[in-house]
DNA sequence: CTGAAAGCGCTAACAA
DNA sequence: TTGTTAGCGCTTTCAG
């Protein structure tokens, strides 16, 4: 329980504490022998500058704070994977929280971090709600943040966003091409921005090719391959399957693979089905998915940059990156005679 | 960049800053009057208690921190939720590091957390190499930690493993009792011991059934999907397949089967497949994977567990869990002949 | 019920 | 090149 002080070290050597101080943090003058004496010595007592100290005399720690949804999904866990990658290079150390989809808890998690220990900080925002306004204040106050993902474009901060409306549209089109004439698109919980914008780019589309009402729909459906599953068993049991699923995401895209060939379609022969995210898994399906990459790495990657540069300078002005994706063409979109 | 602190408030309100600390932790005596219109002045002011300083005075924060080689993958993603389950009913919040498969980097995400904002922590660490010393040494100066996952059984520490040996043989068991005459195992990472473990069970079960050596072999792949795909890509360059894998995870069981099936063999029919660990795909490809599977809730939990112990008591004995999984049987080890 | 003051471990002027 | 000392923001005894 006892920690061994930098007042030990100091101690045990008959010298002051500043002088141990300086040995750590060799910015100052110091005889390299006397240091070289400190540093084995404090070594062999087990001494390590104790960072909470530190922070508090400093008023900087060298940590990043990553605030998230969740990490079970590969999609945010990317994400930080990217982050960690570039600020790792830069000397910070990256301390990850979860918010378990509950904005109380993010709200918690970020004042931890942003009061506590963490120079700076990105959130994956739960929601684009109430929170906000709060971490709006923390911005103005000197706090770095960057947001990624789940944020409204209008938001006047350092994003980095993907361009889901657009991507949804394209997405939507080539099920269009590829002659399907009656597609369904299972939607994410429409709270979320991210969906709402992808129910968005299928409609335009939907508009643009002059689909007859009747023969599109939006089905509010989640994020899960249970949830993909039990709307599939649905539709047959209404006799209302469509020829084309676009689902919110890969995993519900699974699940809707799964429960089509269970029950004798075939995909994508008689049904196509287009997924969203590029999981690693899509390619190890059979048949695989169809899908549109979004680019984690790159998103993360570029959230610690705008940090960085908030770091260097806290009065930049906010940027914003929405960056696109990528079609990723496979099998389970593939009409035969699309003729 | 200005923090306003409990000077601040206490100055506003012509008070001392003992009676706002007092306030804010409500456990000495106060005139409820008082407590009540402190706290709201300070909620106007915007001021909220520095967890830094807090820590350096009280020696506690409420953070436990959660060191893992990565969590990409859903194995320690899942401990991980299990562990925050359990610890935030009990008002912790939970900061993970990534080590990134690096000793170094998780010993220093360790001295980070430990020294300095966390009361316990939780190693799943990347090798049972040097740093265990280190992490013995501070259990002994009174630093609660608990073990998870990749950590010799001979460990005296809290900690919580799962029997790799017994279900690898189990696992091999399965193949031998489909009737499969050829079983290869493709191995982990041979500096891992869940890796040499899980060889440990697959040779007791290949001796126990008197398999002639010719007809099982160990090959070194990895744990991720390529490598798998690589191997049998191999293999069948080399006319060595065998009539059954048994894979070190489900992401290489998933990579042997598309190139299994991509070269057109039939999977159960031709050569079976089995993986390790039961990932949410498993059951959503075909066809779908038998695994064995490891109860990762239950290891975040125990672990969380173990660690609750330790904080209220530091001088406890050590504890092992040794946890067990259950064959999940499914298609892709189903002879269908096996008479 | 409230205030004064010491101290948590460290940094960073300022002296020497 | 080294030592002295005043904080960093908070808790917690000890007086009052």
């Amino acid at each position: 329980m006892k920690h061994i002080t930098i007042k030990d070290v100091a101690k045990k050597l008959n010298i002051s504490i500043s002088t141990v101080s300086r040995a750590f943090n060799n910015k100052y003058d110091i005889k390299s022998k006397t240091k070289d004496l400190i540093l084995k010595t404090a070594t062999e007592m087990g001494y390590f500058p104790n960072p909470i100290a530190k922070k508090l005399s400093q008023q900087k720690t060298f940590n990043i704070g990553v605030v998230v949804p969740e990490f079970i999904t590969e999609f945010y866990a990317e994400i930080i994977v990217a982050i960690q990658e570039v600020l790792i290079k830069r000397g910070f150390q990256i301390l990850v929280m979860q918010s378990d989809n509950q904005p109380e808890t993010e709200l918690n998690n970020v004042k931890t971090l942003i009061y506590g220990m963490a120079d700076g900080i990105i959130i994956a925002p739960t929601l684009d709600g109430d929170n906000i306004e709060f971490y709006l204040k923390q911005i103005k106050a000197g706090h770095p943040i960057v947001f990624v993902n789940r944020v409204r474009e209008s938001l006047n901060a350092n994003k980095v966003i993907f361009d889901n409306k657009k991507w949804s549209f394209f997405a939507t089109e080539h099920l269009i091409r590829q002659k399907y004439k009656k597609i369904y698109h299972l939607a994410a919980y429409k709270n979320l921005t991210v969906g709402t914008d992808r129910i968005d780019g299928f409609k335009k589309a939907m508009k643009k090719h002059k689909f007859p009402e009747e023969n599109y729909q939006v089905i509010e459906t989640g994020l899960l391959a249970k949830e993909g599953m039990d709307v599939v068993e649905d539709l047959i049991y209404r006799h209302d399957l469509p020829d084309a699923f676009f689902c919110a995401n890969d995993l519900v895209a699974m699940g809707v693979i799964k429960t089509l060939k269970e029950n004798g379609y075939n995909v994508p022969n008689d049904i196509g089905v287009m997924g969203f995210t590029d999981t690693q898994m899509s390619e190890l399906i059979s048949p695989q998915l169809c899908t549109v990459k979004q680019p984690t790495f790159e998103m993360g990657k570029l959230a610690a940059e705008l940090l960085l540069k908030q770091l260097d300078n806290h009065n930049i002005e906010p940027e914003t990156k929405i960056l696109n994706g990528k079609l990723i063409i496979r099998e389970s979109s593939k009409r035969p005679n699309n003729n």
